[in-house]
DNA sequence: CGTTTTTGACCGGCGC
DNA sequence: GCGCCGGTCAAAAACG
């Protein structure tokens, strides 16, 4: 099964990494509540979803976007803020990252890097980091695709050797799935943007469980709004391991109660064995 | 010497 | 068709 989605993956990435299409900018808006955390010294916020123009009310537009979605990666944007004197635009997630190009953006005079992940040579993983202009210690980074390799090293959230680290982490899961930030904690995000991508066969079980684990959660609304404003109340306790295998557990214990999630697990896995069965002309 | 970063040039999509 | 703009390329420089 993870054999089959691996090689689902590189076809898929590989497709997309040829069709190359512009995307509605939306680093500054994700960022602009973030400012409401500069309290706190190191804090990070992670949008994983779609890119910006999941909204839940386009359907005049979804047409045509299915298509190109199906092709797309999945995009993830994560803000964190750093250092303000950090000015190297390096998110250390525990990938290795190799920069290919800067480039200042029109809507924002702080310089916009583009790196490749230089880890495995046939990863399609792209990540692209600003900063905001609101505050320039908030650096906004922005995952395309998902990484077909583990991570090289642990990502340094919370334990921190340099300067450019970032202690307290949020993760709203808006469509799709990414692991490259091991830390989720989802209870004060998640939202109802929830975008449900039925394109991207090769997520359905992990999606159902996003949206799951989203629906699960106390709170709903504007992620980030969200997120910052429970930001000096409940930071510390959500970036507590206990909090977080409370949260996995509930997780657990929400997909297993759904019926939904079975039935879409099984025949999502189902259709995979009789894909590739197709494929191979054994049935 | 191999790898990574820098940076101007180039490409293609989109709006007018 | 043209210009703008975001994204990528690739040669040169820097680095370990």
């Amino acid at each position: 099964m993870m054999e089959y989605m691996s090689t689902q993956n590189g076809v898929a990435e590989d497709s997309s990494a040829g069709s190359r299409k512009r995307k509605a900018e939306s680093i500054s808006n994700i960022s602009n509540p973030v400012n409401n955390n500069n309290n706190n010294n190191n804090n990070m916020d992670v949008v994983h979803g779609r890119s910006s123009e999941s909204s839940s009310s386009d359907e005049e537009s979804c047409c045509k976007k299915l298509r190109e979605e199906h092709i797309k990666a999945k995009v993830t944007i994560v803000s964190m803020k750093t250092d303000a004197s950090d000015t190297s635009l390096i998110v250390k997630d525990g990938y290795q990252w190799r920069k290919y190009g800067q480039k200042v953006t029109r809507d924002n005079p702080c310089p916009r890097a583009y790196f490749r992940c230089s880890f495995a040579p046939g990863c399609p993983v792209k990540k692209k980091v600003q900063r905001t202009i609101e505050d320039q210690s908030i650096v906004v980074a922005t995952y395309e695709g998902e990484h077909n390799h583990p991570q090289t090293s642990k990502p340094e959230l919370g334990a921190s050797t340099n300067t450019s680290t970032a202690s307290r982490l949020n993760v709203t899961t808006i469509a799709g799935t990414t692991t490259s930030v091991p830390c989720s904690t989802t209870l004060n995000s998640s939202g109802p943007t929830i975008t449900l991508d039925l394109t991207a066969p090769k997520t359905v079980e992990k999606r159902d469980m996003k949206m799951n684990h989203s629906t699960t959660s106390p709170t709903g609304g504007n992620s980030i709004r969200t997120a910052s404003s429970t930001t000096t109340t409940g930071g510390e306790y959500q970036n507590r391991p206990e909090f977080q295998q409370f949260l996995i557990e509930q997780m657990a214990t929400s997909l297993t109660k759904d019926p939904s999630f079975k039935a879409a697990l099984a025949a999502a896995i189902s259709g995979k064995i009789l894909q590739q069965n197709n494929q191979t002309g054994r049935w």
